[in-house]
DNA sequence: CTGAAAGCGCTTACAG
DNA sequence: CTGAAAGCGCTTACAG
């Protein structure tokens, strides 16, 4: 005999009055909830999960699709993992574990997701990496799971979503630039269709426009996010026939080769180029010169998409009552020393 | 009318040989099986995986625990994105998942392990980042769930496991150092009680006596695996009375800090001071001076993980019979230019 | 080759 | 407050 079978032979009661008890049923009398709690400990009984998950049809697990694509994790390891911990600090709350479910390279992530929907291994999903058109909205959508997603996407839905806010990014950026003789500034994109690349260099536009400079698109240069990415930047940019004074990195591990692609040139970096990355990491001050950047908190981040997407979920949605949420997140500016140089 | 009932309604037979015949049991009429397979492809069929798990016992899936923890996320995201990738090209041969297990940072590992296994998410685990003691082989053992880790430990235990070579490392590059005339060598290492550390440090000792330079404690310094603790290992390199020529950082990412660390006290890394670092990442020759480092194929480990999990598994035991694996993974020395100089 | 039935471990109306 | 029973969706001996 065996899970709470054996418990309840154990006490001699009756399987039922077990369940309630460790449930926290109120029908349960005290001293029975005791005896039960206490015997479940001493015997080391946890409930089998897949007998829970058959009879309540929910898995009490949510899940966070990660793609391994050079375009997101070329963010060090703790980008992911600070978003985690704060996911992990709301789910824990309500018994929720959260399971990553990594994309492997080689398949496609629409068809990964269509495949762990269908395993019904959890009851939600938290999607990231949005491109511009993603079609795994529609299949989300489709199969009625709850999810949320960390980044927008053009693909037109009525679903939740946190997004870091790019355009304030852009328009800081900028402003800054402009406002130390900057004219004229080159920006570094994902060549991919990724959705952030594509808003950035809206806001970007916008940003320019503003300061009556015109768009000049020869100055956007679409590259990969990496190190490689920064250093073929540096490169392009050197070549070009007018050099621009100042670059906006979308990626910060672009720095690291842009700085020494510069270096290559006999260039310096923040001197010669005005440098802006985009979000802070821990390796942001350690390079020289140190990258003026946007911190965000990423934990933040985490605990806003837990919480969201609870608030999407039937059973949580009155405990977390802010309907659908659609939010950008702010970032605040880290001023390094990659872009003090004015520009003559 | 749900599941494989519906399905077996459909086509006007018992839901037994529904199962057998997308289970690919050979006792199915060909014909049969060809109007089950359509039928539910038609109708997006796919097998509750809760009813499965409760009858089989099997949940088909793959645990891989990590740990946010400083001195193993510090590496860069594609170090656990390489693994997972081969890892799951293993998996995938027998339709089986993998999921990935984040220990929060607040929790402890071994009770967040605990509850995992209680769970019964996965038929198996990988677990990484290996401390010289680890509670956590013991609960896996006793809990008969079948692992391997990622990473050597002193708990004894005859699990299998696979670790990176660190011997190796630090043979060649003590040897290469002395090469080129260095006797003052430090090295960092991570100051938690992870076992990497303690491997390092021992194989280190000995290929110094080797060379029949005396192991000096002050070269020794404990630090954080981070871009921080390279900055610091810098400050405590130049505070030494007699300053070492050379060091060995144990992961790359410390060198960013390192170099840092050096410049703002006027000296230059590669020339005043040799540096020899771990792991190689993409970060390693975009640095100035590139950095000499050892490369690995992630993506092999995961299949190396990947398969000698299998064959510890009684079901996939006669598929890989390579019976308990206990393997030192080689790694290829990638000469940069941060030890290029000679010392005097 | 196929069907009918048992049973994996739970939770939850329903009676009492 | 507690017990007996049904049933979640599957797979698999067992009969035929």
């Amino acid at each position: 005999m065996k899970g709470i079978r054996r418990l309840a032979e154990h006490l001699s009661i009756s399987i039922g009055t077990v369940s309630r008890a460790l449930n926290g049923r109120p029908d349960v009398n005290e001293a029975t909830r005791r005896r039960v709690l206490d015997a479940a400990a001493e015997l080391g009984y946890v409930p089998n999960q897949a007998g829970r998950t058959l009879r309540q049809g929910t898995t009490n697990a949510v899940g966070f699709m990660m793609e391994a694509g050079a375009d997101t994790s070329g963010n060090p390891d703790n980008f992911f993992f600070g978003v985690f911990d704060g996911v992990q600090a709301v789910l824990s709350r309500h018994q929720l574990d959260l399971v990553v479910l990594p994309c492997a390279t080689d398949e496609d992530p629409t068809e990964y997701l269509r495949r762990m929907i269908a395993r019904r291994l959890v009851d939600a999903l938290i999607i990231s990496a949005t491109h511009r058109k993603d079609p795994r909205v529609e299949l989300l959508n489709k199969a009625h799971v709850p999810f949320i997603a960390l980044g927008r996407t053009g693909t037109p839905s009525d679903h939740p979503w946190i997004d870091l806010d790019f355009e304030g990014v852009a328009n800081r950026a900028v402003d800054r630039l402009v406002a130390k003789g900057h004219r004229s500034i080159a920006v570094a994109v994902p060549s991919s269709d990724i959705n952030l690349g594509v808003i950035f260099l809206q806001a970007y536009k916008e940003a320019l426009a503003r300061h009556g400079i015109a768009f000049d698109q020869s100055l956007v240069i679409y590259t990969s996010s990496s190190e490689q990415g920064g250093y073929q930047a540096a490169h392009e940019l050197i070549g070009m026939a007018q050099r621009p004074t100042a670059i906006l990195l979308v990626y910060e591990l672009m720095a690291i080769g842009f700085y020494r692609g510069l270096r290559d040139a006999g260039l310096n970096p923040g001197q010669d180029v005005a440098v802006i990355a985009f979000r802070e990491s821990p390796l942001s001050r350690f390079l020289s010169p140190a990258l003026t950047c946007f911190r965000v908190s990423l934990r933040d981040v985490g605990i806003g998409l837990g919480e969201s997407l609870l608030a999407s979920m039937p059973a949580y949605a009155d405990i977390y009552p802010q309907g659908i949420v659609r939010r950008v997140w702010p970032m605040e500016l880290v001023e390094g020393d990659s872009d003090n140089a004015r520009s003559s």
